[in-house]
DNA sequence: CTACGTACCTGCCAGC
DNA sequence: TGCTGGCAGGTACGTA
């Protein structure tokens, strides 16, 4: 999926058209993704003002005075801006409509994305434990290493969680360790603390990076006009298992982590 | 609490 | 030319 770049890309390509504009209500043709769709989001969506288009890692909330909307784009979702009258295909689950003629179309192949209702008041339970944002005030390589400490588990299965730092997933996490030099399977309480302050810094430059580019397109991500992010054209080690190290010129290694593909400098990263 | 493994779902691609 | 297995940007849950 898309990782926060991406996800904020989408934000900001789509807060300028949404932010203010009266909903008409929604087309549900797909009512299970990885949760249940609302049954009533037609009926509590229309008519009402959307406020304000946020986001909280990997979340997008939009906000109205009687609550609050939550999308998720799970591995394979994107949102678009479409005219109401064009043809739906057979991904595309859910259509936002708005009082222009045109809908927010929620594309979502594998369904692992999620829309919910949170009635105002609480923060959502989803969202209630999160870390902190990599692009705020509040995150540091201090936060990162406070929480590591007598952490057996590799760094970077540490940094995908979201209770560690929101937003970094596997292609961030494998860019960032490796601009960092540090060896993705490392125990996450045994890096220190100056490393650990590098590597927040990384991961604000990568992040910064990434959404400067329109985020990165692997397949299913696309911006709401349709378009590619083009940070697939920066990266340095994610998807290039095999190939030379642009740093040392030694071949790049693939190794499971957590389940999830690693690619990193067997030179390079330590 | 921590650290796995597993499940959810569809599409695509390599290999037989 | 099919078929099959494995893999893909995420995350919550169950189990030791």
């Amino acid at each position: 999926m898309p990782e926060l770049p991406e996800v904020e890309v989408t934000r900001l390509a789509l807060a300028p058209h949404l932010e203010g504009q009266t909903l008409t209500g929604a087309v549900v043709r797909q009512k299970k993704l990885r949760q249940w769709v609302p049954p009533d989001l037609d009926s509590r969506l229309r008519g009402r003002v959307l406020n304000r288009l946020d986001r909280r890692g990997k979340y997008l909330l939009a906000d109205f005075v009687h609550g609050q909307l939550l999308l998720h784009l799970g591995m394979s979702g994107s949102l678009r801006l479409l005219p109401q009258d064009m043809a739906a295909t057979v991904h595309d689950h859910v259509d936002i409509l708005l009082g222009d003629g045109r809908c927010l179309r929620f594309r979502d192949p594998r369904r692992f994305g999620l829309i919910l209702w949170n009635t105002e008041g609480a923060a959502h339970p989803l969202l209630r434990d999160l870390g902190p944002e990599p692009l705020a005030e509040n995150f540091s390589g201090q936060v990162l290493y406070r929480r590591s400490r007598g952490r057996q588990q590799a760094v970077k299965s540490f940094l995908m969680d979201s209770h560690t730092v929101v937003g970094v997933g596997n292609i961030y996490a494998t860019e960032s360790l490796f601009r960092a030099g540090i060896d993705p399977r490392r125990a996450a309480g045994r890096i220190s603390a100056a490393r650990y302050d590098d590597l927040a810094v990384v991961i604000r430059a990568v992040l910064r990076e990434a959404i400067a580019q329109g985020g990165t397109t692997l397949r299913d991500f696309f911006q709401p006009d349709g378009g590619n992010g083009y940070f697939r054209l920066s990266l340095q080690a994610y998807g290039r298992e095999g190939e030379p190290c642009i740093r040392c010129g030694g071949t790049l290694r693939g190794q499971r982590l957590g389940g999830r593909a690693t690619v990193f400098c067997p030179y390079c990263q330590h």
